[in-house]
DNA sequence: TTGTTGTTTTAGATGTGTCTAAATTTTTAA
DNA sequence: TTAAAAATTTAGACACATCTAAAACAACAA
């Protein structure tokens, strides 16, 4: 039962999709996510139904099937992998590595995916905090915070984000605000909620409510 | 000016296939190692030429044009690295990588296969002994001879293979007759042509007249 | 030179994934 | 409850790469 490229672009996005908000995914979000028009969308969902790998009544959005959910988690285990490999072997930055694997995930080979994990010396987590799905299928669920859920006076580690654009994470790496990096909540000024937030040397940064909301810690 | 996946395994296969017969490559052999029809390859031809990647008149067979032989060395140059990767950092077998590079060899960045390439050392050869082209688009270009070449008494270094299939490897890889290996020609059976050799520890092997064409030596 | 053979090309069709425009269904708001 | 708005699906078309069957052409031998 081997899925296309598109195929497993679709099974993924779906999956990203059903993760964030718990609800059914809708037809209108995977065309805005996959780039495509919500028509292309329904006749994909259809053949995809057809292979058992979504549930999908008409007008009424779409989940996963267990099949379809494991052919998502192989092809985000390879995208997280080769993400891995780029930063740390090939010396990429952080904000260029996701359009390559969104490349190198379609490589079609159980046995390279596993000899590259070893090569990697198993990695837990991408080079955005994302957990690696292991090849039996399971993946951590983490649970995380974003920084804006911080009370004034506490204190977290920088663990990922929520926005991949390079844009941002240029951003973040210029204010060294990279994963592993110990942080407290200094102040949120009232006018534009603008948060303030102290590093491990004592430097004040300030951070927009957006970023703040992007950035996610552990406690 | 970017050439698709099929574009990309036409021209490398034309590529080939002009390096070994150096008349024009005709229909039917494309088709044939390309594992299609000729009607296919008639069409595609068409729309190679128009793009002004091969020089095509009806009947007449192809050879590529400048631009097009670019492509097919920088998708070879892919195709070599990639294998190296495998087998160097992977621990693959060399029969084991031609495939998997088939897939690597389409993957696209300029930046990703140079720092592949750094980050291996800069290669000069694959795991089977062939040249890899250089980022300007430079080859080495090698004259090797098959051992049945040699007269009786001469000596020669195994340096590449002309046929790539698993099954030839595997049975190279047994006999110990790899890259590097120093050999020397002891005799040709008169009955079957059946080639012995001698390696530097002495030892007597028998290969057949068809093995023999296929494992390339300098002298 | 002419007929035969093998190669190559055309004609017409298929499968996949996409699109626009129009029709349908659901949701929302009056 | 009903009308308008938004979401979704259908209808019909297209680009790409492929196929089979039939026609056109080239090479060769009689
Ligand atoms: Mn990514
Ligand atoms: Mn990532
Ligand atoms: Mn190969
Ligand atoms: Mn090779």
């Amino acid at each position: 039962m081997q899925a296309s490229f598109t195929e497993e672009n679709y099974l993924k996005a779906i999956y990203h999709l059903s993760e964030e908000g718990r609800q059914q995914v809708n037809t209108n979000r995977i065309a805005m996510v996959l780039n495509t028009k919500p028509a292309s969308v329904t006749d994909m969902l259809k053949k995809l139904s057809e292979k058992n790998l979504l549930n999908y009544t008409r007008y009424q959005g779409v989940s996963l099937t267990d099949p379809g959910r494991n052919i998502a988690l192989k092809v985000i285990r390879k995208h997280r992998l080769w993400e891995f490999f780029l930063v740390e072997k090939l010396n990429f930055g952080w904000d260029e590595v996701h359009d390559l694997a969104e490349q190198l995930e379609h490589i079609q080979s159980v046995e390279l995916i596993n000899r590259l994990d070893s090569f990697l010396g198993f990695p837990e987590y991408d080079p955005h905090g994302d957990p690696i799905p292991k090849d039996n299928g399971t993946i951590k669920c983490y649970d995380l915070k974003p920084i804006s859920a911080l009370h004034v006076g506490e204190t977290g580690t920088i663990a990922g984000v929520r926005e991949h654009s390079p844009l941002f994470l240029q951003y973040l790496e210029k204010m060294n605000l990279v994963i592993g990096k110990k942080i407290s909540m200094e102040e949120v000024i009232a006018y534009d909620e603008t948060v303030v937030i102290t590093t491990e040397n004592n430097q004040k940064i300030n951070i927009s409510k957006a970023a703040a909301k992007n950035i996610l810690i552990t406690i």
